[in-house]
RNA sequence: GGCUGGUUGGCAGAGUGGUUAUGCAGCGGCCUGCAAAGCCGUGGACGGCGGUUCGAUUCCGCCAUCAGCCUCCA
């Protein structure tokens, strides 16, 4: 039985669905105007991970993940570069697919960009304006009225007086009150627009999510997911206008990963302490990175370092080493690892937890291997397919365990002579070669591994 | 100030009202020409103070402390 902790109660809770065998999920994507940064990568993993999960248990899943092409960001940063910004937009989008693929995260179903979807938008402010939720300022802009909806706020847990009294609203004199948040807001000079009944402009960030999920979900949906920092204001803002809009409950699960720490300190863009992607891959496996991210709870906070990313890598060679040599075959049913391995996962998808199964599971195969056990195939098999449930140990182990991200100017062929001169020396019992070899080998980072049949090698 | 969520062994990180997490690192042993990998064994922990309980790291309260949100942010 599935558990999710839903932040809409604060509470884990038992998942059903609203039609049987079916779920609709949401998850809010990135702004296109720069290279995604680990951040980035723990959200999209872990709702990866839980779609991947969703669909073993046999739900049949619609998962959607937008991309958000147009805001004030990418506006400012198309003028500095002096491009158009759907030229910015477009490259940003084909870096984030690159890095993505990279790391195993499997496309959405549909992956929306909110300005293909300008009259899905604008049909939902007029409806907001039309039952009186929403105005237009005497600037242009549209304005949704948060006093008009009186569970802002459940979400998040905040009360709209506390947030009225913080004194870090800033008092812009067109909106009614300061909470209201705007739907549609006015071109400025050189600014791209669409044309609207209000005026030429643009979508504010909040009403795309609605509209884009509401016209591809349906009014009411099962899950709905995001980074924490999108909790508030974006998530209850996203409530408020849907909810309002069809006056039907919009969102049955709200589900937040936690924030990649560096030095005990979020990772953010404005704090400048991020590291993209395309950047850690300079050092690290993207297995690794993912290896990483799912070794915590999604819900915990990380703190990424490279102490971190190196333990990950220790952790995920000695993975890939249980699978050296096996023939994989038929997967063993109903064992005791699997039902560990999904009690947990049921548990709001404990991957900690799951993945401590993985490292018992190996002991169990290493084992037997040791012992020249005709189990090793099936253990083997087993461990594959269910770390393959995670979206890990998907390469083939031998090749994993080769290869390399920094260039120690050594080529595999470089190495199998090495390794076939130090074979020849050991035959000769000429230990002080051997070990020669050996030593400038390791000191190459390529670790050796002699056994009957001969010598390995790693990276 | 309001609201969330944390505080577990050298590091990372799950979990539990009384019993082994798991990984990395350490120590001893087996294996090995020596190693490495692997296997076997082993030490080491639950922020502080109260309370509930036969018994609390686990439940409750208070305190301390950390991070986050309240402004764009995954």
């Amino acid at each position: 039985m599935l558990k999710i902790y839903n932040n809409l109660t604060n509470k884990k809770e038992i998942f059903i669905p609203i039609e049987p065998g079916k779920i609709r999920m949401y998850v809010c994507g990135i702004t296109v105007y720069d290279y995604c940064h680990i951040g980035h990568s723990r959200a999209y993993i872990v709702f990866d991970m839980v779609a991947r999960f969703l669909r073993h248990l046999g739900y049949d899943v619609t998962y959607i993940r937008n991309i958000t092409d147009i805001d004030d960001k990418i506006i400012q940063r198309a003028n500095e570069n002096g491009e158009d910004f759907h030229q910015l937009t477009t490259r940003f989008i084909k870096a984030m697919h690159e890095d993505f693929d990279q790391l195993n995260i499997l496309m959405p179903d549909l992956e929306p960009k909110a300005t293909d979807h300008i009259p899905a938008i604008l049909t939902m402010i007029e409806t907001l304006i039309d039952k009186g939720f929403a105005y237009q300022a005497e600037n242009g802009d549209v304005y949704f009225a948060v006093n008009e909806f009186n569970k802002y706020g459940e979400l998040s847990g905040k009360r709209v007086e506390d947030l009225r009294a913080g004194e870090r609203v800033d008092v812009d004199t067109n909106k009614r009150d300061p909470m209201d948040f705007v739907l549609w807001k006015m071109a400025k000079e050189n600014e791209p627009f669409w044309e609207s009944n209000y005026g030429k402009g643009r979508p504010g960030w909040h009403i795309e999510c609605s509209a884009m999920s509401t016209e591809m979900l349906g009014n009411h949906f099962d899950i709905h997911g995001g980074g924490q920092d999108l909790q508030f204001p974006h998530h209850e803002n996203e409530i408020a206008q849907s909810e309002c809009c069809t006056g039907e409950k919009f969102v049955n699960y709200w589900m937040h990963n936690g924030f990649v720490r560096v030095n005990e300190e979020k990772m953010s863009k404005s704090l400048g302490n991020f590291f993209t992607i395309r950047d850690v891959l300079k050092e690290y496996r993207a297995e690794e990175i993912r290896f990483f991210i799912l070794s915590s709870h999604y819900r915990s906070q990380i703190n990424y370092s490279d102490e971190q990313l190196d333990q990950a890598r220790s952790g995920l060679e000695r993975l890939y080493a249980a699978l050296l040599d096996v023939e994989f075959g038929d997967v063993p049913k109903d064992t005791e690892y699997q039902q560990r391995f999904e009690l947990a996962m049921n548990d709001d998808f404990n991957t900690a937890e799951a993945i401590a199964v993985l490292f018992d599971l190996t002991r169990d195969v290493n084992r037997a291997k040791a012992e020249n056990s005709p189990e090793v195939a099936a253990l083997g098999s087993l461990l594959k397919y269910l770390a393959n449930l995670l979206g890990l140990l998907e390469l083939n182990a031998a090749e994993f365990l080769k290869s390399s991200v920094t260039d120690d100017g050594l080529s595999n062929a470089d190495i199998d002579l090495k390794v076939e001169q130090r074979q020849q020396a050991k035959k000769d019992k000429n230990w002080a070669m051997a070990d020669q070899i050996r030593d400038e080998l390791t000191a190459a980072g390529i670790v050796l591994e002699d056994n009957v049949d001969g010598t390995r090698w790693r990276r």
